[in-house]
RNA sequence: GGCCCCUUCGUCUAUCGGCUAGGACGCCAGGUUUUCAUCCUGGAAAGAGGGGUUCGAUUCCCCUAGGGGCUGCCA
């Protein structure tokens, strides 16, 4: 469908929260199954919230992930520009043709004026002062101030809105996709601002404007906007453009791991995991975020966890490609309910991911923090030891921590289980061992193996006498991958120092115990 | 407070009136294994409450409760 045209249109107004990705992914696949285009549309029409970077972190964020807009700032398209700063006097235009046509009206009321207004609301019982039917008569706007008086306001510079003009007695009804029918009563509906006194637009009419100039055909946004979408729909009517009016699909929203409420990115910190694909250095610490990237997430796993916050293909397939993402989504099978941030789930697509991934390609992934570390091992060594590792880790980075005796000398030694499993006495034997391995031709696991076994055949050994000990002289500690791989990987010469240096050390743990 | 949305295991969810309510994560137990992990097997674990409608409701309707969102010259 040439037609399909979805935008995601965040705000530059800090890093991309995680909860944005995901709108954004529902977006780009939804575009893809049907055929359509995937815009984006960047939202800057609040001069004091915009933050220098922000749009760049989203088109990175957007990057990493895979889910490229195609069209957008710098991107191209030929319904452009796509940055709303770029297209003020549009805006401009509509809001005044609102006027015109009686829609809407000018307002010169103050913030102060208007913190009193909700003051005497408030102070009267109403619990939701509004600037509505039943106040805009006693406010200063061109509805109750004469004509001359808001012409010379006007002509004199005077700073002023433009307030759509809601008629009260009607019922709006709005088709959502993922919702069906939702209805609004137009009485409970304020006289929302379309043009700020900067002569910025609101969002509300900034988003009409631009999602009918782009031929939007699907808007797919998060449940917070589903309130105001009474308002778009009203504003569509007093554009005249009902007739090519996008059809609305609000997502849940994603709700934070433990406790009540949304997620937010005070959830980051307090809970130790990412809320943002990206890590972002704002002014303060506090303002700073570790992403999911920086942790070591693949960005495939982050989608395919992402898509099943809210979307399931039901089926019991739970390990989606991109591809098959895009090829089993519909609109149909978003969920209505927010579904809360289930960090252990998102670390088991990540382990699943890594275990999928080829050895090659970890390695591969893998070379920056290598090199970062200082170690210095060619690209074989770091596929094999993927291979290795890699059913063992969840995250990036957990390669290096957990296999890090790969790279450089033990720095630890498991004391319980050196105590409880090392027998001086035999020391003799396991030098025989060693011997045997340091002249073996075969250096392969198979081959070490073979070693160890004949000795432990010829001295009347159990795995469970000799396996434990090489372990934890070659690696300090009990866990990790099979000994005859970490030997052959390590090498005969790395091996035969460790044997050494670890019963060395036993010999002196069981000393001092 | 008002308006709107939502409500199945702890969590993500399947179910489109017939259910012994299925799967996944996490958890527990067992198995495989030289360790850890992987893997395999098994287990505990849910239809918020109350009314209807119906031969029959998790499924449809209403009420209550709970949760979420909105209620800015922010998006």
């Amino acid at each position: 469908m040439k037609n399909f045209r979805v935008r995601f249109a965040p705000s530059p107004t800090g890093a991309l929260h995680i909860g944005g990705v995901r709108t954004a992914l529902y977006n780009y696949l939804l575009a893809r199954k049907m055929g359509g285009t995937f815009i984006l549309r960047i939202e800057d029409t609040d001069q004091t919230r915009y933050m220098p970077g922000a749009e760049e972190y989203i088109m990175e964020a957007l990057r990493w992930c895979g889910i490229e807009p195609e069209e957008g700032p710098g991107l191209g398209g030929d319904l452009g520009p796509y940055r709303q700063s770029e297209r003020k006097d549009l805006y401009g235009k509509y809001a005044q043709q609102l006027v015109d046509n009686g829609h809407a009206y000018y307002a010169f009321d103050t913030a102060e004026e208007l913190e009193a207004l909700r003051e005497r609301l408030k102070a009267a019982g109403n619990h939701a002062p509004k600037y509505d039917a039943s106040t805009r008569l006693v406010m200063k706007n061109s509805l109750t101030l004469s004509e001359e008086e808001v012409k010379s306001r006007l002509e004199s510079g005077e700073p002023f809105t433009i307030r759509l003009k809601v008629v009260p007695g009607h019922t709006v009804v709005v088709k959502d996709l993922v919702r069906g029918e939702v209805s609004f009563q137009t009485d409970e509906l304020d006289d929302k601002i379309m043009l700020k006194s900067d002569g910025m637009p609101t969002y509300h009419m900034a988003n009409i404007v631009d999602d009918h100039f782009m031929k939007i055909s699907h808007v797919i946004r998060g449940e917070e906007w589903l309130p105001s979408t009474a308002h778009h729909v009203l504003l569509y009517r007093a554009l005249n453009w009902e007739a090519t009016m996008p059809q609305f699909a609000h997502l849940p929203l994603i709700l934070k791991p433990t406790g009540k409420g949304k997620l937010s990115k005070r959830d980051g910190d307090r809970l130790g995991i990412p809320v943002f694909p990206l890590s972002w250095k704002g002014a303060t610490p506090e303002d700073s975020f570790t992403g999911f990237r920086e942790f070591g997430f693949d960005p495939q796993a982050v989608l395919n966890f992402l898509a099943f916050l809210g979307w399931n293909p039901g089926t019991e397939q739970e390990i989606f490609a991109l591809d098959e993402l895009a090829e089993a989504f519909s609109i149909e099978r978003i969920g209505k309910s927010g579904a809360r941030f289930d960090f252990d789930k998102a670390r088991w697509f990540n382990e699943q991911y890594i275990m999928a991934t080829p050895d090659e390609e970890l390695a591969q992934k893998l070379r920056p923090l290598v090199d970062e570390q200082g170690y210095s091992v060619n690209d074989d060594f770091l596929t094999a030891f993927c291979g290795l590792m890699k059913e063992r880790v969840t995250f990036l980075p957990d390669f290096l921590e957990k296999g890090y005796y790969f790279f450089k000398p033990v720095e630890s030694y498991d004391d319980k289980n050196i105590r409880k499993r090392w027998k001086p006495e035999r020391r003799p034997l396991f030098e025989v061992l060693q011997a045997a391995l340091a002249s073996a031709e075969d250096y392969s696991a198979a081959g070490v193996e073979q070693v160890v076994k004949d000795f432990m055949t010829a001295n009347e050994l159990k795995f469970g006498d000799v396996l434990p000990i090489l372990r934890i002289t070659l690696a300090g500690t009990m866990k990790g991958p099979s000994v005859f791989d970490m030997m052959a990987l390590l090498g005969k010469a790395e091996v035969n120092d460790r044997l050494t240096k670890g019963m060395d050390y036993c010999d002196r743990a069981k000393l001092i115990a």
